[in-house]
DNA sequence: TCTAGTAGCTGGACTAGACCAAAAGGTAGA
DNA sequence: TCTACCTTTTGGTCTAGTCCAGCTACTAGA
């Protein structure tokens, strides 16, 4: 005996196989049905549809826009931390339209998390920039980047929505030698959750990243919360 | 103005905070009040405090042991999964106390994806092996693993629940010569999700691995559903 | 033709309950 | 002391609604 919400989980699990697959135009640009209108067609209640729903989005077949509806997720977008391939590339590389939007720069004194791991001492600031990085028009990556303001002076602020890895090694002579890549789901709350159109406390996948240069100096910490539905890691051995 | 179940959830999180750094013992056995404790609490509904406890599940902050109660969540196994440390020393070196269970042993055709992943033909077959592993008796991963009955006959069941690595290595002279990780958030369902004590459709992060040996021959095939709250993924570059 | 205002629709959050199955704990009998 | 049974408690699932805020699409006026 099924539960219903798992009856209801299936049915459109179905659809939206069939309709990944190219066999029946189930959806119009990728619109599910309104949770009302699924009420109505398993004589059920909205908090059963809203569970089958959330069960879809945690298996990342569906995610939601904000009061707009819920709509079939795209393919993944595969990534692999240890390379240094930008996102822009890597989008082009798997034929998807990526665009980057600056939501704030400041400068600030820095939680003690990321002063922490720059090796910040007494009155020196770093650089906070917020910014939300898409997909084919659609929100994927909220990431929050701070940087030591004394290894980064004059930001050039023309060039803080392209890629910042290219910028640092043009502009400030920046080499790599080494990165620490973090990964953890957890959840999105308020600017983030409203950013990404999800609901707050809705899970993520949280990366946390610190790269060095030179002699182990690290030179930027990143904050970054993936709608978890729009990336795969791929992690190469060696 | 913050939304009730947020209010509930904040609360909870401090309670929490104080005492995973040992100020005052809100909590006995890590145990959270029941869902009916905190309805009379809070003057809410078990819905609302029901989102709270999910939105702190997804943080990973607490887990559900399946109809015992909430949980606060001990601090995360820290894996990189392109060091070759098995399971157990793992644990070890993060002092915690690692088993494992041997849940089935079968000899199958398995899916399509095992099959092409292990590059089969014909009516060559597979072993399977499903395990469920834990810490400090906490289930945390259930696992699959897909192995080519030709490349390993008669295997030894008496080792089927320590280290495959080992053991592989030492009666079947396999040497690894690569491994592709791939990660993603993904939802668990029945046998995986009762096995790791979750609910249907709960969050998960899951792994697929596949492995090589000699001149790019894959040997093994894993999929792995960790309880996300138990595990961080280190990853460093190079 | 364009625009500002509005009505309707959508999901988000919540109330106040109900019934069930599994787990835990207590009790009586062997 | 041990075990089998039974009661209580717990979370899991569901009903049948309500109210609200943000988004969309339509419409009337400039």
């Amino acid at each position: 005996m099924l539960s219903a919400n798992i009856e209801i989980r299936d049915y459109l699990a179905n659809l939206i196989a069939e309709y990944n697959a190219g066999n029946g135009g189930h959806f119009t640009a990728g619109r599910l049905p309104s949770e009302r209108e699924l009420v109505e067609q398993f004589s059920s209640t909205r908090i059963t549809v809203r569970d089958a729903l959330t069960k879809l989005e945690a298996e990342g077949l569906i995610y939601r826009s904000n009061r707009r509806g819920w709509f079939v997720a795209p393919s993944r977008l595969v990534y692999d931390p240890s390379s240094r391939v930008n996102f822009y590339l890597l989008a082009a590389q798997q034929n998807k339209t990526p665009a980057t939007q600056l939501i704030s720069q400041r400068c600030i004194k820095g939680p003690a998390e990321t002063r922490e791991a720059l090796g910040l001492v007494a009155k020196e600031k770093v650089i906070e920039l917020v910014r939300l990085r898409s997909l084919n028009g659609r929100p994927v990556l909220f990431e929050t980047i701070y940087l030591p303001e004394q290894r980064f002076p004059k930001l050039n602020k023309a060039r803080l929505e392209g890629s910042l890895t290219v910028l640092m090694e043009e502009e400030y002579a920046v080499q790599i030698c080494h990165e620490d890549n973090r990964i953890r789901v957890s959840a999105v709350y308020d600017q983030v959750a409203e950013s990404l159109s999800l609901i707050n406390g809705a899970p993520c996948l949280e990366v946390t990243r610190i790269r060095y240069e030179g002699d182990r100096k690290a030179f930027e910490f990143d904050k970054e919360y993936w709608v978890h539905s729009a990336i795969e890691l791929s992690i190469p051995s060696k």
